[in-house]
DNA sequence: TACAGATCTTA
DNA sequence: GTAAGATCTGTAC
């Protein structure tokens, strides 16, 4: 699409409606099949594309496709679930026209869209901005009032059946706003139809007339007290949330995910033969003797087409491919196709499939790779893994591809294998002697590349981010493409599942072992690079794993959509791959010599305390052994030990060392700061430099589906978990640097938790504190001891604060009188007094245990679910830690969820400003960048701009979210 | 060599 | 009291 372009958008449904409510009721076919709606609609396509067909009528299109509403339900359905609840069921002689009309508009050889969880609007709406992005203009073929939001420089809504064309300035004609106010006035006005509920009383001339004087919604809403009319101002004022509710529902997505590219919307010549055989099949035959004329073909000599009806619900067109139909797809027998049933066969056809290794093929030549490649065009899938010399993605090199097009159709391609055996003292011909033919990498990267980039074939992997990381080490960008390792993580989150790696995923919804790494190249030492193991071997590995993660996109994916989880993959999930994978790219610069003199200094300072600890003991031994520390302290020194562990050892954690030490012993505050500085100089100063590449970067890895909550996790190394607390410990931070002319700017949210907190619980006093902006512990000290915030004695508010952090993790007497080091008497007493003071609490954390009861599961404000079954055991201890879990995991996951938005949209956010700055790390309330010193002032309002408003649209918070962003030179002080 | 437990680091 | 990962020790194999 380019300037220039023009795009026809037809609202097929509102097009099916039309066509059947204008023709005679009981058009019927001769073998009874009813088509006066499908008639409607040829004739009335065909209408348009003759029109358009002639250049004298006006612009003509370059792109065109149909869209139609999805039969499921939609997103809207989880913000409001009365949103079309009053909606007729269409008429019984209209129903099994649907998919001949679906079937019409592939005979006219124009795409067919439709899209499972969104209106034909949404897919309009996003189609409408990619095109009027590219400079394209756009004419949408409809005259709902829904999509007149849309009109603006560019587009126009067509009337046909009028033959009007209506641009900004009919819709303030007719509606007293401008297209860009739409969205504000269907918000107040509502709609009976689609059960938006607007303001009532306030029809569309008061909401003009409204909205031409306070501007907006929003204004109108803020400053209702204005309003002279009583009864008005009233409504405007109790019905404020439905009214910004109903804008949430009339607003149309102009950003969906779009199955169908823009691009692929090209207009091309009708095929005649197709068209004429469909309405040949139809009986239409005025219209099969109109189009011929005009197509120039010869009708008779067309055959027939041969119609098969469906149920009247047409299924997508990603899920079926590579599937041999399913019974239930027929007419006649079997489950009406609703994405539930779709997904019970699919585990059930899954089940019963078989796994056969030797049917897998190796690919050894440039032709038969290309032959595998026309699969994956042919069926518009195709499962891939990569096999690589290391697991750690960004470093690793590839050894070789697998694909799977169907289940049971899959190949390995060896790319650089070496003989069995080889060292890495033989050069590469050497090495590779023996092993057989392989297609040369640059070959086969070419002939990979339009595959994997093609937006028109759907890349399936598990744990995509890794393949990701390594093909673009390949020139290779993989896009579009499907995770079942994360839509597993968004079924069930739950750590009880054991994870969500392929070998775990294929036993749990497959009921097959697959081949194991360590089967295949041994483990330990004795294990050898798979590049030197037998290519028949691998390739039953490799091919196998390509065929599991086909069968299990095949089985999990249906779920998504049966159980309304797809905003969450779509939205928090699959968007965030590549933005991680260039964080993981880029990496985070660390200075080799601060740690190195750090790992001196603390070597020094553990073998003087080291020494003196052998002193006091009067031997040697090993202070980090728990077991000899215990002996010494317990047994030889004889001090008063405290409670033994599940092991039978005595405790030696730090609070009961610290409690020896406050007794005025000596050793236990000497074994205390030896622990402190051997950790850090074991777990950083010296294990940091081995991350270090040869650009003095360190690239982590962050797992996206670890997490019970949506929270991320790091590993190799854990970059989430750097000192800050002690003075020692920050030290660390200053080794993580800025390179020359840049500097490190951190954005964190400040209280995050426990704003989310305060809005999903609903508590004024909390509410009210953050929109003005006052220290909530202090708040909170204020309320449960009855003194004023002024002068708040500093030890009050480290108690409340200790409490409000509590009450997140799901509090209890016993865990509070730990934390405080009090009584649990006292403890509880603080908790009741707490929980009197904000009576909201309590009712919150008991109906958030309550649905968890009831429905197994909790979910987040954007519908992340934590699921927690081991919430009802008959174990009192499992099951209050499960209730904790259960009422922490709403807020820690809504903040999860938040910061993962920010995210996703923080690269075009700074792409649009223009900004070079590049994002390296998330520990969960913040965000470290990497920013050109000249564009940090222009930088940072754009990163709290992006993270302030992260939970827009989506939802609407009643507090306000705060980011602190500081830049630099080093991360300790950026912090 | 593999694993569990203790301990420590972070939000 | 929530959520993680790394390292070390000690033990089982």
């Amino acid at each position: 699409m380019q300037k220039g372009d023009h795009l026809f958008l037809v609202d097929g449904s509102a097009y099916i409606f039309r066509a059947y409510h204008a023709l005679p009721p009981l058009t019927r076919k001769s073998d009874g099949l009813p088509v006066g709606a499908v008639a409607g609609f040829c004739n009335m396509l065909w209408k348009l594309v003759e029109e358009s067909r002639d250049t004298a009528v006006g612009t003509v299109p370059t792109h065109f496709a149909v869209i139609f509403d999805h039969s499921s339900t939609t997103f809207r359905n989880e913000l409001y679930e009365h949103y079309k609840a009053n909606r007729a069921e269409p008429p019984e002689d209209l129903r099994p026209q649907f998919a001949l009309i679906r079937e019409a508009v592939r005979a006219f050889d124009l795409p067919c869209i439709e899209q499972q969880g969104f209106e034909a609007d949404d897919l309009i709406a996003t189609y409408t901005r990619q095109a009027v992005e590219a400079g394209g203009d756009v004419t949408i073929v409809s005259s709902d009032k829904d999509l007149m939001q849309l009109v603006g420089p560019g587009v126009i809504l067509y009337d046909q059946m009028k033959d009007k064309r209506l641009g900004p300035e009919d819709v303030r004609e007719k509606f007293g706003v401008l297209p860009e106010k739409m969205i504000d006035l269907q918000a107040l006005v509502g709609d009976t139809s689609d059960n938006v509920p607007g303001v009532p009383g306030i029809g569309p001339k008061t909401a003009a007339e409204l909205l031409e004087t306070y501007g907006t919604l929003e204004a109108l809403l803020e400053r209702a007290g204005e309003i002279k009319q009583a009864k008005r101002r009233e409504n405007l004022q109790a019905f404020a949330e439905q009214a910004r509710l109903s804008k949430r529902l009339v607003t149309l997505e102009q950003d969906m995910p779009l199955d169908v590219p823009l691009a692929d919307l090209k207009l091309h010549e009708p095929d005649g033969e197709k068209l004429i055989a469909y309405l040949k099949a139809m009986e239409f035959t005025t219209l099969t003797r109109r189009v011929s004329a005009a197509l120039g073909t010869d009708a008779g000599s067309v055959e027939t087409a041969k119609i098969e009806v469906t149920d009247g619900e047409v299924r997508g067109p990603d899920l079926d491919a590579g599937a041999k139909p399913a019974p239930a797809a027929k007419s006649g027998g079997g489950l009406p196709l609703r994405p539930e049933n779709l997904a019970a066969e699919r585990r059930e056809q899954a089940a019963a499939e078989t796994f056969d290794l030797k049917a897998y093929a190796t690919i050894r030549d440039a032709a038969t790779l290309e032959a595998w490649m026309e699969r994956a065009r042919e069926t518009g899938i195709v499962a891939f893994d990569t096999e690589t010399d290391s697991l750690l993605a960004t470093n690793a090199n590839l050894i070789g591809v697998s694909f799977a097009v169907a289940p049971g159709e899959a190949a390995y391609l060896p790319l650089a294998h070496v003989a069995e055996g080889a060292t890495d003292l033989l050069s590469g011909e050497e090495a590779k002697a023996g092993v057989g033919a392989q297609v040369p990498v640059r070959d086969a990267i070419a002939i990979l590349k339009p595959v994997l980039e093609d937006p028109a074939i759907l890349k399936v992997g598990q744990n995509v981010k890794f393949d990701w990381l390594v093909m673009r080490r390949e020139g290779i960008t993989i896009h579009p493409f499907d995770d079942t390792m994360l839509i597993s993580y968004v079924l069930d989150a739950s750590a009880s599942l054991d994870g969500h790696g392929m070998d775990e995923l294929s036993e749990r919804f497959l009921g097959h072992k697959p081949i194991s790494y360590k089967d295949l190249c041994g483990s330990g030492k004795s294990a050898k690079p798979i590049a030197a193991v037998a290519i028949d071997k691998v390739t039953k590995y490799a091919a196998e794993d390509a065929d599991v993660t086909l069968r299990l996109w095949r089985v999990l994916k249906p779920r998504l959509v049966a159980e309304k989880l797809t905003h969450v993959y779509e939205r928090l999930e699959r968007p965030l791959v590549p933005v991680l994978a260039r964080m993981e790219e880029r990496g985070v610069k660390v200075d080799r010599q601060i740690l190195s003199r750090l790992s001196g200094r603390f070597a020094q300072r553990t073998a003087e305390l080291e020494a003196e600890i052998s002193k006091i003991a009067g031997e040697s031994f090993n202070p980090g052994s728990p077991k000899q520390l215990g002996d010494v302290l317990f047994g030889k020194l004889g001090l008063p030990g405290g409670k033994k562990t599940k092991s039978g050892q005595w405790a030696t954690d730090v609070r009961k060392l610290e409690e020896l030490a406050a007794e005025g012993h000596e050793l236990p505050r000497k074994v205390v700061d030896w622990r402190q500085l051997t950790k850090l100089k074991g777990t950083y100063t010296d294990a940091l430099p081995a991350h270090l590449d040869g650009e003095g970067r360190i690239h982590t890895s962050f797992s996206m589906a670890s997490t019970t909550t949506g929270r991320l996790s790091s590993s190799d190394p854990n970059l989430q978990n750097i000192p800050v607390r002690t003075r020692e410990g920050r030290e660390i931070r200053t080794a993580f640097v800025a390179p020359e002319g840049s500097r490190l700017v951190s954005a964190d949210y400040s209280q995050i938790e426990l704003r989310l907190l305060a809005h999903m619980a609903g508590i004024p006093q909390l509410i009210e504190a953050f929109r003005e902006g006052i220290d909530i512990h202090v708040m909170a000290a204020s309320e449960m001891f009855g003194v004023p915030r002024e002068g708040m004695d500093p030890a009050m508010r480290r108690r409340a604060k200790t409490i409000n952090f509590g009450i997140i993790y799901g509090i209890s007497a016993f865990g509070l009188a730990n934390q405080l080091g009090i009584g649990r008497e006292e403890a509880g007493s603080y908790i009741k007094r707490y929980f009197e003071r904000f009576p909201g609490i309590r009712d919150y954390m008991d109906g958030t245990k309550a649905l968890a009861k009831r429905q197994g599961y909790v979910e987040t404000l954007f519908g992340r679910r934590a699921h927690y079954p081991d919430i009802a055991s008959s174990n009192p201890q499992m099951r209050a830690f499960n209730e904790r879990a259960a009422m922490n995991a709403p807020i820690q996951g809504t903040a999860a969820d938040i910061i993962r938005r920010a995210m996703v949209r923080m690269e075009d956010a700074l792409a649009e400003a223009k900004l070079s700055a590049r994002m390296l790390l998330q520990v969960h309330d913040e965000l470290v960048f990497e920013v050109a010193e000249e564009e940090i002032d222009a930088t940072i309002p754009v990163i709290r701009e992006v993270m302030e408003n992260a939970e827009k649209p989506v939802v609407d918070l009643q507090v306000p979210l705060v980011v602190e962003a500081r830049a630099a030179g080093n991360w300790e002080e950026a912090h």
